[in-house]
DNA sequence: CTGTGGATCTTCT
DNA sequence: GAAGATCCACAGT
């Protein structure tokens, strides 16, 4: 089943811990590839000194802005693309950092995405799930409840979701310490060892 | 197996 | 003009 929009209007926080064991799926070109989320980031808008959206609305953070159930996606250190669900209603600027897949449905595409990597490259990090997923910079505004990508819910997939600090975010002073990233526990493709 | 540095470009200062 | 919500190749152990 795809969750609806009413998922996606609720606070940031819930939304990332709500997502770990959902499944993230693209069909592109009549091929479809998915995987479980393990590993997610929440990111508080003005609350949040690592969130983009903290110094409020530019023409790259305006989605933001708008209403949960959305797609960011930004370019990072030049290469790698990012791929982030917005959260809340309109103008509460909160969003959720997919960074890890465990990959389910298209895995052979996925490894022609990636360049034949085994099964544990594949997703573990935002970037990798990115190319895996065949997820570019054109997916910036895309409608979450549409048919190009969605995520749905899953059966016999249930797992203690673990919260700690986020990822490469030191720059960002107290919300250093925040612990809003969500993770699977024990996970076998989450991005840090 | 671990550690290090390069690639590459958008955004905001 | 600098730094960033990263990944990978390559060198050394």
């Amino acid at each position: 089943m795809k969750l609806p929009r009413e998922f996606y209007l609720r606070d940031g926080l819930t939304v990332a811990r709500e997502l770990i064991g959902k499944k993230l799926v693209t069909n592109l070109s009549e091929k479809v590839t998915g995987g479980i989320i393990v590993e997610t980031e929440a990111y508080m808008g003005t609350l949040d000194a690592a969130a983009h959206s903290y110094r409020g609305k530019t023409e790259r953070t305006k989605i933001f802005f708008g209403a949960g159930g959305f797609v960011y996606v930004y370019l990072i250190y030049g290469m790698h693309i990012c791929t982030n669900v917005v959260a809340n209603v309109e103008n509460i600027p909160e969003a959720v950092l997919i960074r890890a897949l465990e990959p389910v449905d298209g895995v052979e595409l996925m490894k022609v995405r990636r360049g034949n990597k085994n099964l544990r490259e594949l997703c573990s990090g935002p970037g990798k799930l990115s190319q895996a997923m065949g997820i570019t910079k054109n997916f910036y505004g895309a409608d979450l409840c549409g048919e190009e990508i969605f995520i749905e819910t899953t059966e016999n997939f249930s797992v203690e979701v673990k919260a700690t600090k986020r990822i490469n975010v030191d720059y960002a002073g107290a919300a250093a310490d925040y612990l809003w990233r969500f993770v699977a526990a024990d996970n076998a493709f989450l991005s840090v060892k």
